[in-house]
RNA sequence: GCCCAGUUAGUGUAGUGGCCUAUCAUGCAGCCCUGUCACGGCUGCGACACGGAUUCGAAUUCCGUACUGGGCGCCA
């Protein structure tokens, strides 16, 4: 019975066509109602739906219940309700799902100006109490319980919205590569060697074999330049395995990461405004209830960001921090900041020493101490580095070398190089810092999911 | 890797040697309540991370252990 009343839709869509409502996104596969899609107007409806929380006023009782669309209140007047519906009103808990059938009625005294007055009243998975935090954010939990529960931490509209903003950045920056011809591809996250340098490799057992968690797909892109793919591009994990504890770092995070034959440092910057700028604008136009539900200030970035030499950027920093800094060294935490206060947008820094940046990393030709290379800032933090790349075989080899790193060590790296490699450029972007910064969420952890951190290997 | 801080009911907290039989909020249970929307009222339930030391007396001081948060470095 319960499997006609469930499956009989999918197989004939006219049934019950009352309820099958203009929003085929959240209909189409489900005998019921979502909460945002009932009115008056259906006179009657099934809903499903957390019960987030219960007002009991006596002769009077009030549930409110959630999905991911909203909330709706029900309404069980103690005196008229059906016995079964008030044992049932009785019997439930906060959080539980529950399925409500009933007469749905205009009211301005309810939320939405409706509620629901339930004849029957369904516990279909009870929740145990105590719950191990409180979904209504009566009492807020701290992130590590919350990180925890996450399952429950979700149900919360805020953390629901950073998640369905992150959805919407994410298809905008595919369907911006689709659209530009970028072929989009996968590569492994088991290598067998320390490739890139400059960070510590999570170590892994494979058969007899050492390998490492890839720290970022730049090889492989590189790779598939070689292969005169031209125009590629992947949303994937890297994984760092450097022990910070940091409200920004995670050591499994998501890289969006470019690769453009063809193309110098300044056409893939341009590229990288145009994609961060896709990702804003898309979560402006279809994201507005979830910004509104966090309640940010948001707003779109203006193409052109600005740029600024490293040279530059250190005489700011020299001026507006106290620590000594000079022309040669790394960007402090303290220094990025000062500079992002200076900035107050989006802004790349550009033409870095040599010296600082990865082997591969293109220099001017006419002035090789300083390279091609560019990080993209948001004021608060670094989200982007990228760089025209040494296509050249002979002048990756010796910049390798320079850097005290040994070629046999990724000989399947540097083949590619003596068979024709186009000149070529990319980037990576850390998605949770876009979002982080998006959304002006204070802990990078708020952007992920399940997020992998010095500690934290669960859930 | 270096440095700092923390751990008290399910959750979030108060607490600086005796007034702690540990505060408050939320939650949960019971009772009252017909328009709540942080519903309200009354009663109750529920916790000092672990081990050792100092002391007449330790949630509080000291040592160790475990766990956690944060800053720096490095980076996305």
């Amino acid at each position: 019975m319960t499997f006609i009343r469930f499956f009989l839709p999918l197989l004939k869509n006219t049934y019950k066509t009352k309820i099958m409502v203009k929003d085929t996104h959240y209909c189409r596969y489900y005998m019921r109602i979502p909460l945002k899609d009932v009115t008056p107007e259906l006179e009657t409806a099934e809903v499903i739906g957390w019960v987030h929380e219960i007002r009991d006023l006596g002769g009077l009782a009030f549930y409110i219940l959630r999905d991911r669309t909203g909330f709706l209140q029900a309404a069980v007047i103690k005196k008229k309700a059906p016995e079964a519906v008030l044992i049932a009103a009785k019997e439930v808990s906060r959080e539980s799902v529950v399925r409500i059938k009933g007469v749905v009625k205009e009211s301005d005294k309810a939320p939405g100006g409706r509620e629901i007055i339930p004849e029957s009243f369904e516990i279909i998975s009870k929740a145990e109490t105590p719950l191990p935090l409180d979904v209504s954010d009566k009492v807020l939990a701290e992130v590590d319980t919350r990180l925890d529960n996450r399952y429950l931490d979700a149900r919360r509209p805020k953390v629901a919205a950073i998640f369905q903003i992150r959805n919407a950045a994410t298809h905008a920056i595919n369907d911006y590569f689709y659209n530009e011809g970028f072929i989009n591809i996968t590569t492994s996250k088991i290598v067998a060697a320390a490739t890139e340098g400059g960070t510590e490799l999570f170590p892994i057992a494979y058969f007899e074999k050492e390998a490492f968690l890839n720290q970022s797909p730049q090889l492989y892109k590189q790779m598939m330049m070689a292969a005169g793919f031209e125009k590629v591009y992947e949303i994937g994990p890297i994984f760092r395995a450097e022990e910070h504890n940091t409200t920004r770092h995670l050591n499994e995070a998501t890289s969006i990461d470019v690769e453009v034959s063809f193309a110098d440092h300044n056409d893939v910057m341009d590229l990288l405004e145009n994609v961060i700028i896709a990702a804003y604008e898309n979560v402006d136009k279809t994201c507005s209830d979830a910004i509104e539900t966090l309640g940010v200030d948001f707003s779109v970035p203006k193409k052109g960001f600005p740029k600024l030499t490293y040279a530059e950027a250190i005489d700011i920093a020299a001026v507006s921090i106290e620590e000594d800094i000079a022309y040669g060294d790394d960007l402090s935490t303290s220094a990025e900041r000062a500079i992002g206060e200076e900035m107050g947008e989006h802004y790349f820094i550009t033409d870095w020493p040599t010296s600082i940046k990865p082997y591969y990393a293109m220099p001017y030709e006419n002035e090789p101490e300083i390279c091609k290379a560019f990080d993209m800032m948001h004021p608060r933090m670094e989200l982007s580095s990228g760089a025209q790349r040494i296509h050249q075989h002979d002048l990756l080899v010796e910049q390798i070398l320079q850097k005290g790193m040994s070629p046999e060590g990724f000989e399947f790296y540097l083949k590619p190089f003596k068979y024709g490699m186009p000149p070529h450029a990319g980037w990576g972007v850390g998605m949770e810092r876009l979002i982080m910064t998006m959304l002006d969420l204070p802990n990078i952890r708020e952007a992920v999911l399940f997020p992998r951190d010095r500690h934290r290997v669960t859930p």
